[in-house]
DNA sequence: TGTGGCATGTAAATGGTTACATGATTGA
DNA sequence: TCAATCATGTAACCATTTACATGCCACA
């Protein structure tokens, strides 16, 4: 079976949901993947005209006369098997996530302990704020879609993301108390 | 000050170590940054033509008759202070970082329990040996760089990296667990 | 004599974002 | 009537990887 890439995959995940064009998808995105995914338009409309030519997906184009053209897609049979074949792969290698503030602590021998707390300090303000957002999220999830079979499964990938943005905000205090030891 | 791009800074960033050319700093980075930062081959060569170009780093090439070019670079004062520059700045905004596995559980639901179980426990495998790298990293810098200025911001990044992974390595576990209740 | 590490580089392809362009619909 | 949101799309640009090309040197 052929390959494609990560995002063509995410999309035809997010075709089984109810969101069936482009616009929807981005706002699905937006809203639930935000944590761990992102796709521009510039992804998007392409991908979607690409999954149609490779039979992944129909198009149901809506074209009344002087209205908008508003575009459907249906995933087909070859769709959602392509989708359950690559849920079934391993995941190859686990991401090397680019980390600005670990590239930039690496090299903070030329910045003053000060300036690195102030560094360290925003960067826990924005993982709190973070962690606050995914809050947010479980209760509105929990609230909706309660017995949503899909509702569990995303419910673990919000964990996920609460649990490593609390581990990181930990490390930041830590890291913080260890720099305001060495100014004394 | 002109703004460059990560890879500019993160060389700049390696120029200031002991590593003076395309080689070492490759080297170095699959050493030392692997675990936030990787750049290839194709990316150094070219950044560190355009450093020179810019004025940032110097060249002093060794080129011996029948002998082959070796490269030498070194930050000129400009390169110093467009590396301290950045270093004060603040980080614009947290990574989304792009991770496969929570894409798949996010879709989980086309698949059975035991084929997810199976996704998460070599998943849990791989962060187990990525933590085992990361101590026996810990190890040597503690042996080697006892004295060395950079050795506390390399354990700082170093301890960022045990812990998160730590705390995905219990996600794992947990979620492992949650997904066995449903199976009864 | 051949293998592995040292060493430098480029071209093509891929992946992705940003900025732009266009226009309809809805509700205040 | 104005602003926000709905809706689709493209072109240029930027970033990055992969595959390729070359050749030295040390040492077994």
């Amino acid at each position: 079976m052929k390959n494609y890439n990560h995002t063509t995959y995410a999309i035809l995940g997010i075709l089984t949901t109810e969101c069936k064009s482009g616009y929807a998808i981005k706002k699905f995105i937006d809203n639930s993947l935000n944590h761990f995914w992102k796709i521009s338009y510039g992804q998007i409309y392409p991908t979607l005209k690409s999954l149609v030519q490779e039979g992944l997906a129909d198009v149901y184009t809506s074209s009344s006369e002087g209205k908008q053209d508003k575009n459907e897609y249906h995933l087909t049979e070859k769709g959602i098997d392509t989708l359950k074949e690559w849920l079934g792969q391993p995941v190859e290698q686990l991401p090397i996530e680019r980390n600005e503030i670990l590239l930039k602590l690496f090299f903070s021998r030329f910045q003053s302990y000060d300036q690195t707390a102030l560094l360290l300090n925003q960067y826990k303000q924005r993982l709190e704020s973070r962690h606050q957002t995914y809050l947010a999220i479980e209760q509105s999830i929990v609230y909706h879609n309660k017995d949503d079979e899909d509702a569990m499964y995303w419910l673990f990938t919000l964990d996920y993301g609460k649990s490593v943005t609390i581990s990181a905000i930990e490390w930041c205090k830590r890291t913080l108390g260890k720099l305001q030891k060495k100014e004394d």
